[in-house]
DNA sequence: AAAGGTCTTGTAATCGAATACATCATGTGT
DNA sequence: ACACATGATGTATTCGATTACAAGACCTTT
C-alpha cells in the first residue's frame, strides 16, 4: 500500500506499456488485444488504480453529472421524480446531483455557477429562477424544464396538465353534487398555480356553477398556508361545501385545523388534494386527490435530457403527462340542500 | 458575442496581461495592482469570461463541493438538515450535492465512485452503505457520519442522544399513566433503531414497567409500516395503551389506521413519534413527539467537515446533539384502570 | 552609489487523462 | 513477391487553469 494515489503512469509502468495504451484499455476494450487487456486489468488491481475525474472532465469537457434544481426539498413530492430521473440516468453513465434552490442559507444564483465544466446537463424544478442564468448560451449546459417552466425561457419541457387536473378534481366535486366549489391557490408567481387556478374557472364555467373570487383563498403550496386557508374558510359567512387545494400538503394543513375546529371531512366539507404524495393515504379521512405520474415525470425529464446531450436530433418540444383523480374518503356527496 | 467559449488567455489577451496576473487579479485580488485589476476586471466583462471549473479542480487538487449521501430523500425530515448544512457550507464557499442511497435505479456503491477528485468531503446520512466503500484512505475524501453511522468506521458522527429521546417519551407517557407501553421499531439493521429500542427497554425497567416482546411491534420507518404496525397493534389481545412510534410516519401511518378501524387517539391509544417533521403538527390529532434539532444538525456536521477539510487539528469525534419532548394533542393520561 | 527589500508581473512547469498522429508488425490479394 | 489494408501500440500534444520561480522596477538604508 503506497502512500501516493496511483496514475495512469503507475498503472502503465507496471503493465509494461504507455499510458495511451492503459486509457485505450479502460475506455474502448475492444481496440486492445486481449493480452494486453488482461496485463492492464492486473496492473490497475494492483496499483489500485482509480481515475481522476477532474483531469477527465477537463479533457473531455464534460463530466457525466446532470444537476436537478428543486425549489423546498423538503416537499416530498420531488423524491420520486428524482429517483426516476436517476434510475434512467445512472443506467447512461450519469450521475444525478440534486441542488435546493429555497431556503435559509440557500444561493438564488446558484445556476449561474453550473456552467458546462460543472454539469452536463441542468434539470430544472423551479419556475422562479431568474431566467438570465439560465439562458442557454455556449457556456450553459443543456437545459430541461420539469413540472414548472419559466416563460420565455425555450426549453423542453415535462409537465403534466395542470388545468385538466384542476378540471377532474372539479368536475368530480360537481358529480357529487357540490355547487359551491372554492379554490385553495398556489403561490401567486408560481406558473403551475395559474395553471390549476385557470382549469378551475374553466370547469366551473363549463358546468355553470358561480365562480366567485372571494372562494379562491391566497394559499402557497405549504402546510401551514393550508391550515390558513382553513381558517379563510371557517371565517366566511358564505362557506363552499367543498374546497380543492392546489397542493396535498395544503389539503392536508386545511383538514387538520377545520377538524381541530370541530367541523368533520367530508361531512362538512369536502377536500380535493393535487399530487397524491405517500403521505394521503395515511391520514383519516384518507385524501382524494389528483395524481401526478411523479416516476414517469422524472424517467421522461432524464430521457430527454439524455436526447439533449448526446442525439443531434431535437427532443420533443414539450411533453404534457396525463394526471388521474384518485377518490379516497375525504370527498363525499354534497349534504347542503 | 464571440461563438466561443472565452478563456483565460482571451482575457489576458484583452487586458494586455499574461495570464498569471488574470488568474491572480480574479483569485488573489490584493496582489495585483489597482490599475491592472481594473484592466482585468474590464477584460473579463467584455469577454464574458467564466472559470472552467474543471481545469481550476484539476490544478487544485479539489472540487470545493461537499456530498450529502442519504438514505430516501422521500423522508422530509432530511430537507431541514440539508439547509443548515447549505447554509454554513455557502457560506465558506463550497457547493452542497445532495445524492439519494436508496429507491430503485439507485447504485448502492455510488460512494465508491466519489472519490477526491470529485468530492473534497462526504457526509453520510446512511448507516447501511458498505463500510469498504467508505473506509479512509488517501483516495476517500474526508467523511462525517451524520444522523446514522457505521460501526467499525473511524469518522467523526454528528447524532443525538436517541436512547435518551425514547427515554423522554417513555417517561412522558409514564407520567399521563400508561403502564402498558409498546413500540413500534425502526428497520432492524438501523443503528438509531436499536438505540431508540434500547432506550425503550432502559427506562420502562427504570420505572419498574413490563418489558414485554410482543408489544415491541416490527416497522421500518416507513408510513406503510405505520399502518401494518396498527393492524398488529389492532390483533392483539392484550393491547398497550400507549405506543411510542420510532418515527413520525410511521406514527401518521398508526395513527391512520387505527383511526379507519374506530379506535380515538388519545382515547383509546396515546401516540408518541419521533423526528417532529414539519406534518406533525397539522394531521388531527396534533402528534406527540421528540423534536431533533434538524437545522442544528445540519449545520454541525458542515462545520465539522469544514474544519476536516481545512484545519490541522482533529474536529470533534462525536457531536451528540439534544432532543426534546414536544407535547401535543396525541398522548393523554391513560383511561385503563 | 551600492546593497537589499518590496511590489508587481511574466515565464514556464504542472495537475492527470484522452487522443491525433506516427509507427510497426502482420495479413491479404494479385 | 509487392502493394496495401488492418490492427495494436507508442509519442507527444492538448484540455485550462494555478503557481513556483525569475526578473524588473522602484524605494530605502548606509
Amino acid at each position: 500500500m503506497e502512500r501516493f494515489t496511483p496514475r495512469i503512469r503507475d498503472v502503465a509502468r507496471v503493465a509494461g506499456v504507455s499510458t495511451a495504451t492503459v486509457s485505450r484499455a479502460l475506455s474502448k476494450p475492444d481496440v486492445v488485444s486481449a493480452d494486453t487487456l488482461k496485463t492492464v486489468l492486473a496492473a490497475v488491481a494492483e496499483t489500485g488504480y482509480t481515475i481522476n475525474h477532474a483531469a477527465r472532465n477537463l479533457r473531455q469537457q464534460r463530466t457525466m453529472s446532470v444537476v436537478a434544481l428543486v425549489p423546498n426539498l423538503a416537499n416530498p413530492f420531488f423524491s420520486r421524480i428524482l429517483a426516476g430521473m436517476s434510475a434512467v440516468l445512472t443506467q447512461a453513465g450519469y450521475n444525478l446531483l440534486v441542488v435546493d434552490t429555497e431556503g435559509p442559507g440557500v444561493d438564488r444564483h446558484i445556476a449561474r455557477t453550473l456552467d458546462r465544466s460543472r454539469a452536463d446537463g441542468l434539470i430544472v424544478f423551479d419556475g422562479l429562477l431568474p431566467p438570465e442564468d439560465l439562458q442557454p448560451d455556449r457556456l450553459r449546459p443543456p437545459l430541461v424544464m420539469a413540472c414548472e417552466w419559466i416563460e420565455d425561457l425555450a426549453a423542453p419541457r415535462i409537465r403534466i396538465d395542470n388545468a385538466a387536473g384542476a378540471g377532474l378534481a372539479v368536475a368530480h366535486l360537481a358529480r357529487l353534487g357540490h355547487r359551491r366549489i372554492g379554490h385553495l391557490l398556489g403561490p401567486e408567481a408560481n406558473v403551475l398555480a395559474r395553471s390549476r387556478a385557470d382549469g378551475v374557472r374553466q370547469e366551473l364555467a363549463a358546468r355553470g356553477l358561480p365562480v366567485r373570487p372571494e372562494w379562491f383563498l391566497p394559499g402557497d403550496y405549504s402546510l401551514e398556508s393550508g391550515r390558513r386557508g382553513a381558517r379563510d374558510w371557517i371565517a366566511m359567512d358564505d362557506r363552499p361545501t367543498a374546497m380543492f387545494c392546489a397542493s396535498d400538503q395544503m389539503a392536508c394543513g386545511f383538514i387538520g385545523e377545520v377538524q381541530r375546529r370541530g367541523f368533520r371531512v367530508p361531512q362538512d366539507v369536502s377536500v380535493v388534494g393535487f399530487d397524491n404524495i405517500d403521505l394521503v393515504d395515511h391520514i383519516t379521512p384518507a385524501l382524494t386527490t389528483i395524481r401526478q405520474p411523479r416516476w414517469s415525470i422524472g424517467e421522461a425529464a432524464a430521457k430527454v435530457m439524455l436526447s439533449l446531450m448526446t442525439d443531434t436530433d431535437a427532443p420533443p418540444p414539450d411533453t404534457v403527462l396525463p394526471v388521474e383523480l384518485i377518490e379516497r374518503e375525504s370527498t363525499s356527496a354534497c349534504a347542503a340542500i
